[in-house]
RNA sequence: GGGUCUGUAGCUCAGCGGUAGAGCAGUGGCCUUUUAAGCCAUUGGUCGAGGGUUCGAAUCCCUCCGGACCCA
């Protein structure tokens, strides 16, 4: 007999027990918790009569009386059991119960002799078996002991997790809470939130690798949405004139601290709008999420051993891409408005930004927009810490963008930068038919050219644009790039309660702990 | 895809050529206000997998499978 198959036997022993004992665990179909520990410690009168469930988060017995913290996830209450008053019966289910094992309890406050809020029980039912061991860790003025730290077990069992890991936990809520004041902002500033297909002929809206999937019906293949520009766009076309869609989308591409292939994008698009008052909205949404969810518009995050403080209550510093590479490049603005200029300026080798030891080759690079994109990116993208819009991208790379008037090389196009770290991409739309039919042209050549990631024809999209779209402002914002920053995250991982983990190499190494006699 | 580190008991970790360890959890016992409860006893491991070097491998080498962090 295996140590696993043990623990799992002793649990199923005790599971009959408490059943003959008529306290089966799993009969109970509701229990009254009109209180959470931490407002049960908050209006603590001694005495008072109180009813709470929770999850046993220790657990101490002492022969014939014995006390255990019941946890509702947030906080905890301990509980004091007294065999003289339960009952032979009642306190002998007590003593089967486990750490990790659901209860509930009724009795009244009181306070122990070193003066610990308690409830003391007149009656208990135990409302789940914890069948498995948990990582319950024991505490201390706040500091767990033996508790879970294994990252890949955080990630994979994130119940345990959720369970375990108070700091961990809350990022995860603070994440849905981030969500949620989204949403309000702009509901309050009168937009409406639509739904538009994830399922999707021609992926567009992003440079980006979509997945396939196949369609049995129609027996064609389908890919999932890697943006929500095109339909978002053609509701605009349809004279709705603010709307804005908060979703998933999928891009087929490797993973790292700050990529998952499904992550949740906003996007909100408004008629008769430009650059300025997409810049508005985004500062306007930091600042609001910012002191909705931790209230202050200024914001602690790690950096560098240290921390830093970021702004979100200043509007945002507003710096030309041009301006910017000529400056951390050293190279003149006039050089870097050809390819072959450019080049020339820079040496078609390969260039290292020696702090961060990113690298660029400009002679690689096979237009402008591409080089100067990765020149942003090496040499601007690690300078900027406190929210910044970085105004005027190249045309080649901004499909779905606006001329520039005064420089057709350009568009109006802006990204939103926060502690090194991209936030937002925003553009005043192009809502002339024939131009973005031209660039689509050119997105094709490229496609044909080699580029997996070029922006595809969408004949539905240009025939809305054809038939009249308003001069339209629209924004990007990724969410989980937002909640890692605002809770101060080093990793995707931390915000995402789920993050894409790679399958487990066999099904026993799914679950450590689950023996084979069981399903799972 | 490249580099660095990493995988030992349910959990947290030590051991780094010579009989697999500790704390917690678990199990049995004592204990009616404890709280990282305590005291006594005790169970538990193919040291990620496979191959090699060696008289001898958790330890050294190779391959593979996971993971973390950098770079692409």
């Amino acid at each position: 007999m295996s140590n696993e198959e043990s623990f799992w036997d002793i649990r199923l022993e005790k599971l009959q027990r408490l059943r003959e004992l008529g306290f089966d665990p799993y009969k109970i179909e509701r229990w009254d918790t009109p209180k959470s520990a931490d407002k049960l410690h908050a209006d603590f009168i001694e005495g008072t009569e109180v009813s709470f469930a929770g999850r046993i988060s220790s657990y101490r017995d002492m022969g014939k009386a014995g006390f255990a913290h019941i946890s509702d996830g947030d906080g905890k209450i301990q509980a004091y059991f007294r065999r003289d008053e339960l009952g032979d019966d009642a306190y002998e289910a007590y003593k089967l119960l486990d750490l990790g094992d659901h209860i509930g309890v009724e009795g009244k406050l009181f306070l122990t002799k070193t003066g610990e809020q308690s409830i003391h029980v007149s009656k208990f039912h135990p409302l789940s078996k914890a069948m498995h061991p948990l990582p319950l860790g024991k505490e201390k003025d706040g500091h767990v002991f033996s508790g879970l730290q294994d990252i890949e077990i955080r990630n994979r069992h994130r119940h345990l997790d959720l369970m375990a890991n108070k700091e961990g936990r809350t990022k995860l809520l603070n994440r849905s809470r981030i969500v949620a004041a989204v949403r309000s902002y702009f509901n309050d500033c009168g937009y409406l939130e639509v739904e538009t297909p994830l399922l999707q002929q021609e992926a567009g809206g992003a440079a980006a690798r979509p997945f396939v999937t196949h369609y049995n019906e129609y027996e064609i293949d389908v890919k999932l949405r890697i943006s929500l520009e095109l339909y978002l766009k053609r509701i605009i076309c349809g004279d709705v004139q603010k709307v804005y869609e908060l979703g998933r989308v999928f891009r087929n591409e490797g993973v790292s601290y700050k990529h998952n292939p499904e992550f949740t994008l906003l996007e909100f698009y408004e008629a008769y709008a430009n650059l300025e008052d997409m810049m508005r909205h985004v500062e306007n949404c930091f600042k609001y999420v910012a002191f909705t969810v931790f209230g202050s518009t200024k914001i602690d995050v790690p950096h560098e051993d240290g921390y830093l403080s970021i702004d979100f209550g200043q509007p945002w510093a507003r710096v030309d891409m041009l301006d910017e590479i000529a400056k951390h490049t050293g190279v003149q603005r006039d050089q870097l408005l050809e390819l072959s200029s450019a080049v020339d300026a820079l040496g078609a080798g390969a260039r290292v930004n020696g702090v961060t030891g990113k690298r660029v080759v400009p002679g690689e690079e096979r237009n402008l927009g591409g080089l100067l994109e990765k020149l942003l990116e090496v040499y601007v993208e690690p300078t900027l810490i406190q929210p910044t819009f970085v105004i005027g991208y190249p045309l080649e790379i901004s499909p779905l963008a606006k001329k520039d008037p005064n420089d057709s090389r350009f568009t109006r196009r802006f990204e939103g930068y926060v502690l090194c770290s991209e936030i937002c991409n925003s553009f005043s739309e192009i809502n002339d038919p024939i131009d973005q039919r031209e660039r689509f042209d050119f997105q094709v050549g490229e496609a044909a050219a080699g580029d997996e990631e070029a922006h595809p024809m969408d004949e539905e999209f240009l025939y809305a644009l054809e038939c009249g779209m308003p001069p339209t402002g629209g924004c990007g914002i990724g969410i989980d790039r937002m909640a890692m920053l605002l809770t101060g995250s080093s990793t995707l991982r931390e915000i995402l309660l789920f993050p894409y983990m790679r399958p487990p190499a066999s099904s026993e190494q799914a679950v450590e702990s689950t023996p084979d006699h069981k399903e799972h």
